[in-house]
RNA sequence: GGUGCGGUAGUUCAGUUGGUUAGAAUAACGGCCUGUCACGCCGUGGGUCGCGGGUUCGAGUCCCGUCCGCACCGCCA
């Protein structure tokens, strides 16, 4: 037998007991007459005792271990003298009678401790080291967790896990594909999905009525902290459902995964809140309701006072940010450099200090009487001591341009905490988007997402004005999931594709397994899915999904760890029949 | 494809206006130490300053190119 217990287990009600430990030295400590040693497994950390006067042979040999070097450790269970009280096991600790090394280790390259001095990068190189660590360890087990709950309530409420192949075809809207080449069918290409999008609701077809599944999903995009090449969806489709339905069913799966992993009740529903208003207040298409900040519009208030700046504005946009009139002239220009950063984009920012005296002094003072500043600062409901910013230019660059503003001033009053949630729906997006560039309007989710029931009649006379049966779920900012109703009636979706510019015989090619289903007895049905990573991620407190990922990618792609992607041997490329082209290789 | 920041000891970083032998902490190694738990004290070793080119009497420092990392924009139905 290596081991009775583990490192994390034993306590004052052991004492006496025999055990015998396996783990890792995470430090020793050396004083002479005595050695300490910290045993550390997946459990915690036991300290072991050795002691010259007792055993000085087996105390030299404790002296010589090293780090990261795996032992075991055969003793008794006993009281220390001097407590540790910052861990589960510190009032204990093992007389060591038999000390045996089961593996040894070269010095790592970083220590492994809960604050590492180690980069990213060699993080990554050696991901198996990173593991040990106790917060990185922690959130591949929360994601454990969050996933047998996911389970055990979809389970609850009739939802058949069903997988779908990995090996699939290759759809031209939407993200880049992965490819496979296709050995037996040379010049053939499977793709990975992007999503089992088709997949289940073929599944719907079938009559399985409710799906769901945690599915890897591949998508060949650029990179960020929170997005990967391959991530981790809850894939979820039901049938004879309307939108509330879906809803209403995942709000509870939701309020549940708040309730186990989180301890958090949400006693109300969700807040439901049309795309429209989203961006019209909040500039976003998934706002942080965490704090308040709307936006409002000034547009109309501040026109025909000769400010040029305003009066050629399509939009001009403000939000109040409360107690902050006493910024200084330095914190001003930081915000003002902040909005004309090239990723934001804004020309520049006005600023109105609502002072303690009731006076409103601002930035464009020259143009605008004591009184009109005081109209600014009604339309907008500041008291005195708050501070009004503004932006202004065409509508569809300022309200984003606004929403980072909003983001970056609830960061500055620290409005964000990371314990505290607001999720919401947001619905009825627009069906399709206008491309300028390729002039065609694409589907803003996918092409079988049906429009709201109402809006049908607007699909051929004002199709941009279509909203669809499609909702996000938005917690803290984050898109965390999406999904619609989807079409099921074979002349709305030959529409929809007529809207999109798909020939007959374009949609056969592309779609066809799936429109040749729908002839069969498709019912109403659909879904959602969330990105699973950035769930566990918000649970877990952190902005990146890297680490609740065990073996991540870095940010151009690469598996540091494995060193790929990498190159494949003439022979296997013979026999899939490729020929690499002339672009300079790795 | 683009913007910003970064690359110096095993590791995390400092390095002034371009000027002597490139430093600190930590880790490692050796010694001392019987209640440590970030143990303490003394000592030792450790450098392709990412790579290539240029300017200069002289480059870690300035210029050009390039590679790599991180964050973001585009992109991600």
């Amino acid at each position: 037998m290596y081991r009775t217990n583990t490192c994390g287990e034993l306590n004052m009600t052991s004492c006496g007991q025999d055990v015998i430990l396996c783990g890792w030295v995470q430090k020793s400590r050396d004083l002479g007459g005595m050695t300490f040693v910290d045993l550390r497994d997946r459990y915690g950390i036991t300290q072991l005792v050795f002691n010259m006067e007792t055993n000085s042979e087996l105390c030299e040999k404790a002296r010589k271990l090293g780090r990261e070097f795996v032992i075991q450790a055969k003793g008794k269970v006993r009281e220390r003298s001097n407590k540790n009280h910052k861990i589960f096991t510190g009032e204990v600790e093992i007389d060591v009678v038999e000390l045996n090394i089961l593996n040894r280790s070269d010095i790592p390259p970083f220590t492994i401790e809960e604050e590492t001095d180690g980069g990213e990068e060699l993080r990554m190189k050696y991901r198996y080291l990173d593991l040990r660590r106790s917060s990185v360890k922690n959130n591949i087990i929360l994601r454990h967790r969050f996933a047998q709950e996911v389970r055990k309530y979809m389970d609850s409420v009739g939802f058949i896990e069903v997988e779908t192949p990995v090996l699939i075809k290759s759809t031209p809207e939407g993200a880049r594909d992965f490819v496979v080449p296709s050995r037996m069918q040379p010049g053939t290409f499977y793709a990975l999905p992007q999503s089992p999008q088709t997949l289940k609701q073929l599944l719907m077809v079938a009559g399985f009525d409710k799906y769901f599944q945690i599915v890897k999903c591949f998508r060949d995009e650029d990179l960020r902290a929170d997005r990967q090449p391959e991530f981790s969806q809850i894939d979820c489709e039901m049938s004879f459902v309307e939108r509330n339905d879906v809803l209403e069913t995942f709000e509870g799966l939701a309020k549940y995964l708040f309730r186990q992993i989180r301890n958090i009740e949400f006693n109300e529903s969700f807040l439901r809140l049309p795309y429209s208003e989203a961006m019209e207040f909040y500039g976003s298409d998934k706002p942080d309701l965490r704090f308040g900040m709307r936006f409002n519009d000034l547009t109309d208030l501040v026109k025909g006072h000769n400010f040029p700046v305003f009066d050629s504005s399509e939009y001009v946009g403000a939000i109040c940010a409360e107690g902050c009139a006493e910024y200084t002239r330095k914190q001003l220009d930081e915000l003002t450099d902040f909005v004309r950063r090239p990723q934001i984009g804004a020309k520049g920012l006005v600023y109105a200090r609502y002072n303690s005296d009731g006076t409103v002094k601002s930035s464009v003072d020259k143009f605008y009487s004591a009184e009109e500043l005081l109209k600014w600062a009604t339309a907008v409901n500041a008291k005195p001591g708050d501070l009004i910013l503004i932006l202004a230019g065409d509508k569809k660059k300022t309200l984003p341009a606004l929403s980072e503003l909003r983001l970056e001033m609830g960061n500055r009053l620290g409005l964000r905490k990371k314990d505290t949630f607001f999720p919401l729906w947001v619905v009825d997006f627009p069906l399709l988007e206008w491309d300028e560039e390729a002039q065609r309007f694409y589907a803003m989710h996918h092409p079988f997402t049906s429009p709201v029931p109402e809006d049908l009649q607007l699909m051929e006379t004002d199709p941009g004005k279509v909203r669809a049966n499609a909702y996000d779920l938005v917690i803290n900012g984050v898109e965390i999931g999406g999904g619609s109703i989807r079409i099921h009636d074979a002349s709305v979706q030959k529409l929809m594709f007529k809207v999109l510019g798909f020939s007959d015989v374009e949609a056969q090619e592309q779609f066809g397994f799936l429109l040749d289903a729908f002839r069969f007895g498709a019912p109403p049905h659909g879904g959602v899915a969330f990105g699973f990573d950035r769930w566990v991620a918000m649970f877990g407190g952190q902005d990146s999904i890297r680490d609740f990922i065990a073996f991540p990618k870095n940010n151009s792609g690469r598996d540091v760890m494995l060193d790929t992607p990498s190159r494949i041997s003439g022979k296997q490329l013979d026999e899939l029949q490729l020929i690499l082209g002339n672009k300079k290789q790795p």
